[in-house]
DNA sequence: ATGACTCAATGCTTGAGA
C-alpha cells in the first residue's frame, strides 16, 4: 500500500493537481488537510472518476480533512475520542469541534488525516488550543496502543510543528517569538513518539522541508519547514519499505504551500496471520 | 527558473494560514 498525506490548501482550487499526483504516483490512500470546504462541496465525482472513494469532513471554508482511497474505507470517525473543540477564545471538551481529524480503516491500517491547530502566536488562545489538542491526541494514541498494541496505526497530516532546528529554514520563524518551534510544541510532538509512534519518513528521507510560505520567495530560497508527518505504530513502522517527500509539487501553476509526504507499506496479508503473534489469544 | 502570497466569502475587504 502506498499511503500519502498532503495539506492541499483548498481541494477545489487544485483538484486537477491533486488527482494528477495521486494517479501518477499510484497513491492508494491519500489523507488530505485544509480542504477548505464543507463536506457537501467536496469534488467527489472527480475523485471517483479517477478510481477513489472519498470520506470528507468539513464545516466551512476553514480547515477540513478528507481521505481518498482506492479500496473502500470503513469505520469512519470525524474526531478522535477526547478531541477538544474551540469557542470564544478558549478550548475545551464542551466547545464545538472543528473539522481537523478524520479516521478510517483501509487494508488493515487505521489511518488518521490530522490538521493540528495553527497556534497563531505564542500566548494566543489558539496556541493553548493547539497544545490541548495535541495532548488529547497523545492520550488517544496511548490508550489505543495499550488496548491494541499490534494495531497498524498511522497518524498522518499537518502537525504544524518543526520538531528540530533543522526542520525550520524560515528566517521569520524565530525561537522565542514564533509558534511551530516552541519547546511546549516540540514536547507535545515528542510525547506522541513516547506514546508509541515513530516518524516513519525521516529514517528514509533524513532532510528536506514539506512546506514553504507563499511569501518572500520562500520556495526559491528553500526557506521552508518540515511540519507534515506520517507517524506510525510499531506494526506500521515495520511494514515501511520506502518513503518520499514530493518537493516538485511545490512548483508550477497554483501549487499548495505544502507538498505530499508518502510511504510504501508491505503489510502482511490476512492469509499470513498464522505467522504473526496472536493478540486476542 | 522554483520568483516577490493565496484562498474563500451574503466579497470589492477581511480573516486565516505559519
Amino acid at each position: 500500500m502506498r499511503l500519502a498525506t498532503w495539506n492541499v490548501n483548498s481541494v477545489r482550487a487544485r483538484v486537477d493537481r491533486i488527482i494528477d499526483f495521486a494517479v501518477r504516483e499510484s497513491i492508494d490512500v491519500l489523507a488530505m488537510q485544509e480542504i477548505k470546504c464543507k463536506a457537501e462541496q467536496f469534488p467527489f465525482e472527480m475523485f471517483e472518476d479517477a478510481g477513489y472513494h472519498v470520506e470528507a469532513h468539513g464545516f466551512s471554508q476553514w480547515n477540513g480533512v478528507a481521505i481518498a482511497s482506492r479500496e473502500q474505507l470503513t469505520d469512519v470517525e470525524h474526531a478522535f475520542p477526547g478531541m477538544p473543540g474551540f469557542e470564544k477564545d478558549h478550548a475545551g471538551p464542551d466547545a464545538p469541534q472543528e473539522a481537523r481529524a478524520i479516521g478510517a480503516t483501509v487494508g488493515g491500517v487505521r489511518v488518521w488525516s490530522l490538521y493540528v491547530p495553527n497556534g497563531r502566536s505564542l500566548g494566543d488562545p489558539h496556541y493553548f488550543y493547539k497544545l490541548e489538542w495535541l495532548s488529547a491526541l497523545q492520550q488517544y494514541t496511548s490508550e489505543t496502543l495499550a488496548t491494541t498494541p499490534d494495531l497498524a496505526l498511522a497518524l498522518t497530516g499537518d502537525f504544524n510543528i518543526a520538531p528540530t532546528d533543522a526542520d525550520n529554514g524560515d528566517p521569520a520563524v524565530v525561537q522565542g517569538f514564533a509558534t511551530h518551534i516552541s519547546p511546549p510544541e516540540r514536547e507535545a510532538f515528542a510525547a506522541l513518539e513516547s506514546a508509541g509512534l515513530t516518524d516513519v519518513v525521516r529514517p528514509l528521507v533524513p532532510t528536506g522541508f514539506t512546506y514553504w510560505d507563499y511569501k518572500q520567495l520562500r520556495f526559491p530560497r528553500n526557506e521552508g519547514m518540515r511540519i507534515d508527518f506520517i507517524l506510525g505504530s510499531h506494526a506500521l513502522a515495520t511494514a515501511v519499505t520506502g518513503a518520499a517527500i514530493h518537493r516538485n509539487e511545490r512548483k508550477g501553476k497554483a501549487p499548495s504551500d505544502h507538498v505530499p509526504v508518502v510511504v510504501d507499506l508491505d503489510l502482511a496479508s490476512p492469509e499470513d496471520d498464522d505467522d504473526r503473534p496472536m493478540i486476542f489469544g
